[in-house]
DNA sequence: CTGCAAGTTGAAGTTAACTTCAGCTCAAGC
DNA sequence: GCTTGAGCTGAAGTTAACTTCAACTTGCAG
C-alpha cells in the first residue's frame, strides 16, 4: 500500500473526490498516474490535505493555502519543521478572528440588556458622527479603534 | 427629515445603495416611494439594517435573518425589548462559534511544537480509526465528541 | 427652466469552493 | 472474460451575497 486512490484519499481525509480533483486542478496537491490514467497518491499528500482542511478552519482562502504550500521544498518530503513554519503562520490570523468575535459577544450580551442595537447609540454599531472619519457602520466591533 | 433617501441611508449604515436595493427584494428591509418611484426609508429602517450587519458578523444567513425580522411585530415600531429578544438569539450560536475556534486555536499551538499535522497522530486531525463511527477527517475540532 | 447628481429597473456578472453530469475507460473479483 | 464499481474528462451548474451595467427618470440648486 505505497499509494492511495483517489477513494482512499477520500475516506482517510474526508474530503470528496471531486474535491480533491479541484485541489489538483488548483495546484495545492499532486497526484502521479497509473498507465490507465488514475490517480494515485503518495501518503505524504494524506498531511497536505489535513493542512489543507486545517487552515480553511481558520478562514484561509484556497489562494492563500497554495501560496503557503508552495513554499513547501519540492526535493523531499517536508519534514514535521516544515509543517510546523506552515502552521505557525495562521496562529495570528485565527487569535485575531478570536478577539473580534469575543468583542462581539460581549457588546451583544450588553446590548441583550439595553435592546438598542441604535446606529446613534449602541457600541456594537459605533455612531458615525463619533467616528465619521472612519466612515460609517459598526466600526467598533468590525474595525475597533486599537487596530 | 422624516424619511431617508436610499443614498442617506447608505451613508449612515455603512451599507451599498445595492445591498439595500437587495435586501428589499430579499424582504428584509421596506421602503415606501415617493411619487416619482424613488425610496423613502423610515429612520426605524436604520436600526433594521444595524441588525442585519450585526446578525452577519455573528455567521448568520440572511435566510436566516429574514426569519428572525419576521418575527417582529408589523403592526407597530419594534421596541428594544423586540429587538433585544432577536439578538439574545443569536448569543448561542456565537459562543459556540468562538468555542470552535478557540479549541482550534490550543490544539494548532500544540501542532506547531509538534509539526504533525498528521491524519493518523495528530488531534487537529483526529484519526479515523479511533472515530470511524463518526466519520473521517478532523472531527475532533470540527464535531467535538461531546456535542 | 436647466443641468446634473442621484435614483430606478431587470438582467447579467462576480467570487469561492466546490458538485454534478454525460459519456466514457479502468481494474479487480468471480 | 465478464461484470461492476471506481475512476476519468471538460463543461456546466450551485449557493450566497452582492455588484455592475445600460438605459432611462427624478429632484433639487441655481
Amino acid at each position: 500500500m505505497e499509494s492511495l486512490t483517489i477513494g482512499e484519499l477520500a475516506v482517510r481525509s474526508g474530503v470528496a473526490p471531486s474535491a480533491l480533483r479541484f485541489y489538483e486542478r488548483e495546484g495545492l496537491i499532486h497526484a502521479s498516474r497509473t498507465g490507465g490514467n488514475q490517480r494515485r497518491y503518495d501518503r505524504a499528500e494524506l498531511r497536505r490535505v489535513a493542512f489543507i482542511k486545517i487552515a480553511q478552519q481558520v478562514g484561509v482562502s484556497l489562494d492563500e493555502i497554495r501560496e503557503a504550500l508552495a513554499s513547501l521544498p519540492e526535493n523531499r518530503t517536508p519534514t514535521k519543521s516544515d509543517w510546523s513554519r506552515l502552521s505557525a503562520r495562521w496562529r495570528h490570523r485565527l487569535e485575531e478572528r478570536i478577539a473580534v468575535l469575543e468583542r462581539l459577544r460581549d457588546q451583544l450580551t450588553g446590548c441583550i440588556g439595553c435592546g438598542c442595537l441604535s446606529l446613534q447609540r449602541c457600541k456594537l454599531v459605533n455612531p458615525s458622527d463619533r467616528l465619521a472619519d472612519r466612515g460609517a457602520g459598526p466600526q467598533m466591533v468590525l474595525n475597533p479603534p486599537s487596530h
